[in-house]
RNA sequence: GCACCCGUAGCUCAGCUGGAUAGAGCGUCGGACUUCGAAUCCGCAGGUCGUAGGUUCGAAUCCUACCGGGUGCGCCA
């Protein structure tokens, strides 16, 4: 269940109920933020009282006397200018965390009724590049993203859109055979290609032979000539067996490595319909969307843009423009997918209101969605620079490199103070699940839509809210079965609320659903790590205050354990949402 | 010129779409390990929510203006 819908739509109820309307309004449900007003308050009398022009709190009495009936309510209380204020009932709520313990896989969390397929495009490093921290928040979101979707029970289609085609291959390509070294390419691809691809690039600024070489190969290589075609190919390989590699060591999938690439064969299409249709039109030689002049819907803030949108080149090349209307077509004639979601760089905003807005144009109805995050800034406020000499290149392997080497010291004071019974050889795996997940958590912690400052020390922190802060709890919980010789699956309850600490783990035990809800709908991942980290505090006040093995009857016993059956779980479900492992020990 | 984003504790950030006395972490300082794991817990300190108006029962949140920072806008992706 979905507690916050559950009692939104019961209280909802209740006020039209009690107040006798005509038509279902919304109690305005909310989360108190202390906890002396309750679990929940409902902010309806307030608006209401204005509209019915009646005392507020006379109506919130009304509706709180309706809620007294309710099972789930312990109390329900007016307070202020006209709040209800509810406290939920303890066994109402040990029954759902009770219940939860039956269904491994979703805790206890019903699926969304209606399950769509959901194309998620993330990630998208370019080929010839090393990848760097840049690249870590699209490729940990839209992860993350997919994760959740599939757990509210949607099919999720993860597609990498490979920046593999363009502009820069022609450079490459001539670069190659100017500067190129095979050996070095065979050892160190990607090295080797930005080295290559920087050579040639300062080369063309200033040799103007060099530069038409390297548009005439581009060309040669767009038209299909076998040999450019091969040598193209050859970056895309190696390419890929760099970036699989941090792939793996991220526990990241895709189910479609469609590139850019992919769409060429079809931008000439692209292009003809746009100008049959009259949406694009001819200028100065290249082909272009006119905001102002074309016919039909146009969001208005398009309307206003002086600068068209280009579809083609007057070289007749094609852009990134024309390759994403023709993914969006392709994602919608041969996919057939419900929903796209975009989780790039909120930079291209601009870009993807103008793809969608002439996939509008196209008839296109399904959902699009760009899912935009912040852009990672530097210790000086500047956005991240890697390609600059200035500094040694901070690349994403660098990074979970050096997060796994401060995991793994971690491990060896733990094993040395005697706290961790590990053997040396599991020191690796476990170094990589703490060390990751650290990345993982300070990437995903923050809110996707705002810019934020890369710290590797913080990045790279243990301690606080960080990602070994939860898996902490998780490790503790199983020590505690592993102490007491039994399963953990075998923990069943009943839980009974005894203790204060009870109480307020419950009750954050019943609001896992609504997180991962919002992740799904919001596509905000930090509010299930605020969840995740709110579960750990409360589990680690339970655990400072109430004895689970030694406890003082043998029902109270069994209780706890069930809680922290119920916390193990989810915070180990919690935590596969948001990709990180959860270690038995650390 | 047009469009968009951001100003919250010393630092890094939350604040669930308008609710009550604005919360965390880090850092500082002080406590808690013969007791289920101290990567933990407890406590202290720290705020004109950029500024000024407006909307209303109620504003960090919505509107307007201004100040400060950033981003994107014809032939890169």
């Amino acid at each position: 269940m979905l507690l916050e819908r559950f009692l939104e739509a019961r209280a909802s109820a209740a006020v039209q109920a009690a107040l006798e309307l005509a038509e279902p309004t919304s109690a305005l449900l909310r989360p108190t933020q202390d906890p002396r007003f309750g679990d929940f308050q409902l902010n309806a009398a307030m608006a209401l009282g204005k509209q019915l022009g009646r005392p507020p709190r006379e109506l919130a009495e009304k509706i709180a006397e309706k809620l007294r009936g309710e099972e789930f309510v312990a109390s329900a209380e007016v307070a202020g200018p006209g709040f209800v204020n509810l406290t939920l009932d303890d066994a109402f709520l040990a029954k759902l965390v009770t219940d939860g313990l039956g269904d491994a896989e979703h805790l206890g969390v019903t699926p969304v009724d209606a399950p769509e397929k959901v194309i998620i495009d993330y990630s998208g490093p370019n080929i010839a590049k090393q990848m760097h921290v840049g690249h870590l928040r699209s490729t940990i979101l839209g992860d993350a993203i997919a994760r959740a979707l599939e757990f509210r029970g949607h099919q999720v289609i993860r597609d990498n859109h490979l920046g593999d085609w363009g502009t820069q291959y022609g450079l490459l390509i001539v670069g190659m055979r100017e500067f190129g070294d095979a050996k070095a390419l065979e050892a160190d691809p990607i090295v080797e290609l930005e080295r290559v691809y920087k050579l040639a690039s300062e080369r063309a600024k200033n040799d103007e032979d060099f530069a038409e070489a390297a548009r005439r190969e581009l060309k040669k290589l767009q038209d299909g000539d076998p040999e450019n075609r091969a040598l193209w190919k050859r970056f895309v390989d190696v390419t890929r067996r760099t970036i699989d590699e941090i792939y793996a060591e991220l526990g990241v999938r895709f189910d479609l490595y469609l590139g850019e690439s992919a769409y060429h064969d079809a931008l000439a299409g692209v292009v003809r319909t746009l100008e049959e249709r009259g949406i694009a039109r001819e200028d100065e030689g290249a082909k272009a969307v006119f905001w102002g002049e074309v016919e039909g819907e146009v969001p208005a803030k398009l309307r206003k843009q002086k600068e068209p949108f280009l579809v083609q080149k007057r070289d007749g090349a094609y852009l990134y423009s024309t390759t994403d209307i023709a993914t969006v077509l392709y994602r919608r004639d041969e996919l057939g997918v419900d929903r796209a979601l975009y989780v790039v760089d909120h930079r291209q905003a601009l870009h993807f209101e103008q793809v969608f807005a002439v996939a509008r144009l196209l008839g296109v109805t399904m959902e699009l969605v760009h899912v935009g995050f912040g852009t990672v800034l530097g210790a000086d406020g500047k956005p991240l620079k890697t390609r600059d000499a200035s500094g040694a290149a901070l690349t994403l392997a660098v990074l979970l490199r050096q997060a796994k080497e401060r995991a793994a010291e971690r491990i060896r004071e733990g094993m040395a103070e005697g706290r961790l019974k590990v053997e040396e050889h599991e020191i690796p795996s476990l170094a990589k699940a703490v060390g990751i997940g650290a990345v993982k958590y300070a990437d995903l912690m923050n809110n996707r839509t705002t810019d934020y400052r890369f710290d590797l020390d913080r990045m790279v922190s243990f301690t606080g809210n960080a990602g070994p802060y939860l898996q902490y709890v998780h490790a503790r919980s199983a020590s505690i079965f592993r102490k007491a010789g039994i399963d953990e699956a075998s923990a069943v309850g009943p839980i009974r609320v005894t203790a204060p600490e009870e109480a307020k783990l419950v009750r954050r035990l019943v609001r896992f659903g609504d997180a991962v809800e919002k992740v799904a709908t919001l596509y905000l991942p930090h509010i299930l790590c605020e969840h995740l980290y709110d579960l750990a505090s409360e589990f680690n006040a339970f655990y400072q205050a109430c004895k689970v093995l030694d406890a003082e009857d043998e029902a109270t016993k069994q209780s706890r354990l069930a809680l922290v059956a119920a916390t193990a779980r989810q915070m180990r479900v919690g935590l596969g949402l948001l990709g990180i492992e959860a270690p038995e020990r650390m």
